[in-house]
DNA sequence: CATACAGATCGACATACGTCGATACAATCG
DNA sequence: CGATTGTATCGACGTATGTCGATCTGTATG
């Protein structure tokens, strides 16, 4: 092939489209939605009677052991998509929307 | 711990929540986007000029060598988010917005 | 203080995935 | 038909990631 050159035409796209930096970005918010078990704890936690729901009921209900289930939901705090709180011995989740927003406009172009 | 039981006041969570093969799904398509390379693939078309590019020059764009370029685009094409179409010599691609959509509505809860 | 227990961290393992050289396939052109 | 060129497939490699047993930490409770 010919490649490895950008066609003249085509220079005004890597302008208009997302930079190399950006696409990482992206990429890496996405990524942690693209694992089940991860999308289980959000909607558990976004669909639990006063918002809230306490780690300890978590690995029986998305059936995973203690430890998978921590390191879930601190991919899932890291990113933002959940706020920790830590009541006496346990801790308590909930869902932060913001994060999600910026996620959901991303996909509007 | 305790766990592996279920507790009564948390069991109408397993009907609200998202169920173990929907979230597969959603963790499929979300996947799909979870790749600089294909973020920015999807993005460079979404900007193309006439809204279709040609794969002859996306290596150069977003500076993979071919295979891997081709590799990618036939992951968003089977995920319904790129629309190819063989034109003599050269495949064009352009971007299909309902599945986005779908997945736009998912992270509305 | 000793015990119990919620949750985090560590280490190990199997699997999944991005990348690319080599090569096969397909369509055009001389 | 043979040559050329765009694209797909194959095989290999290194790395990232989900999972869990074992262990550590911290907080309550008797």
């Amino acid at each position: 092939m010919k490649v490895s050159e950008i066609t003249a035409c085509c220079e005004p796209l890597l302008d208009a489209a997302l930079s190399t930096s950006e696409a990482e970005d992206l990429a890496g918010a996405f990524k942690v939605l693209a694992d089940p078990v991860r999308l289980r704890l959000l909607s558990l936690v976004a669909n639990a009677p006063d918002g809230e729901l306490c780690a300890c009921d978590l690995p029986a209900l998305v059936d995973r052991k203690q430890p998978t289930v921590s390191h879930h939901l601190s991919i899932l705090t890291e990113a933002g998509l959940l706020q920790r709180e830590q009541r006496g011995r346990w801790a308590w989740f909930r869902v932060s929307p913001e994060r999600l927003g910026v996620l959901r406009d991303a996909l509007t172009d």
